[in-house]
DNA sequence: GTGGTCTAGACCACT
DNA sequence: GTGGTCTAGACCACG
């Protein structure tokens, strides 16, 4: 496990992001033990604090869920991790689509450009 | 004119990426002049400062040319302005395609989000 | 027997005061033998060791007592429960009357609000 | 403008408070600018990382607004302010009321003893 | 000068 | 051993 950090963004919201698409692509599972802060610190090199911080939003957005002395689990509800991946997938659709509309390409073009943008990638696999 | 400004991107980005799309959609042309820093910074209730930030940035980008004692203008060279078109529709296109692989997405769903989202937009219109 | 734990307040802070209302409202009663730790602990699903920190404590302010073999008891002083159910309900009043001085509520404002509060319970019985 | 510390509650959490008292009663109104995070640091005699951590819950409950690089503000809208009010008053009571009633208060007994208590301290007054 | 983030290291309460 | 909080001190981007 290891996240290549990008400048712009702060680590803590990177982490975030690493860990919601574990959780959506399954990687963690619901009601899942999420490792100690300080361990992941020492896996990601990171300070523990920022960890915390980490955990504290994903806390707060009731992906993740904290029993006292035992440590964090992923949230049992189903529903909820569901719910993060529309979220997630819905604000990337909303931003892309937006930011094209706004630079004058019409819905058509859009299409077509997605279309052979990923048709490009089936190609490199080959 | 008028910005809805995002507390997470700083404001000279903003409005860098405003002018852009301005330049783009053709509101503002090739060789066209640029209002004064300080007209600009009324206009939009901001710290002169961070007008000429957003310029100096544009200028480095050679999207914006300074003509001493003239005032600022827009680069005349056209296929520079292709060039912008192309280089953010494709950040945009690679950050939103990379998001939805990483949640798991297929290429195949990936169009056809896109197609739905599109199909939606235009029946919202009818 | 069961509690609603809230995450600010230490489990064995909310046993206890479980425990202290139980003797109070009358459910256990001057003398009345309490349930061992490990059967409360399993009722409970809380780790012994903080039903035992709450016995500790319990037994600190003198509620129950322990009998070397026999288990734990309520205390058998009647008084000592009527002095405990004056601590708690002037706990309660002075943090309730300092916290809405504190908000800008002159004392005839707590007075109303406080009947208000009350008589709207007593509707909704009916 | 110093406060007493409780061991028992987080410092960012008493400062949180404190800070909601001063606009509830109105020693800082609506879109008043807050001093600085140092300033309050030194003022207050607490690591300004703490002071940091209060304003950012208070920016979540939208209590408080960040300009960039300018500083921060009061939340501009009364009826916000008028609503935390209301919340806290309303739980304060609803703990008072909830708390006394788990004693085996009646109705009619709260409302004697907070009359008596509030007489009480008016007479201490004269 | 302003807030935002991060590191380092410490102590505490809880289980 | 777990998370929660706090201090100290630093650096950065922003206006």
């Amino acid at each position: 496990m290891s996240i290549e950090f990008d400048n712009n963004l702060p680590i803590y919201l990177q982490i975030m992001n690493y860990i919601k698409k574990e959780i959506i692509i399954g990687n963690l599972k619901a009601g899942d033990k999420i490792p100690a802060v300080r361990e992941l610190a020492l896996e990601l090199q990171i300070n523990p604090n920022t960890i915390q911080r980490t955990f504290q939003e994903l806390e707060r957005e009731q992906i993740v869920e904290t029993r006292r002395g035992l440590g964090r689990y992923v949230t049992s509800e189903e529903s909820k991790i569901m719910d993060i991946k529309k979220e997630m997938a819905g604000e990337l659709l909303g931003r892309f689509i937006q930011g094209m509309q706004e630079l004058g390409y019409k819905n058509q073009d859009i299409i077509t450009i997605v279309s052979h943008a990923v048709q490009e990638k089936d190609k490199d696999k080959e």
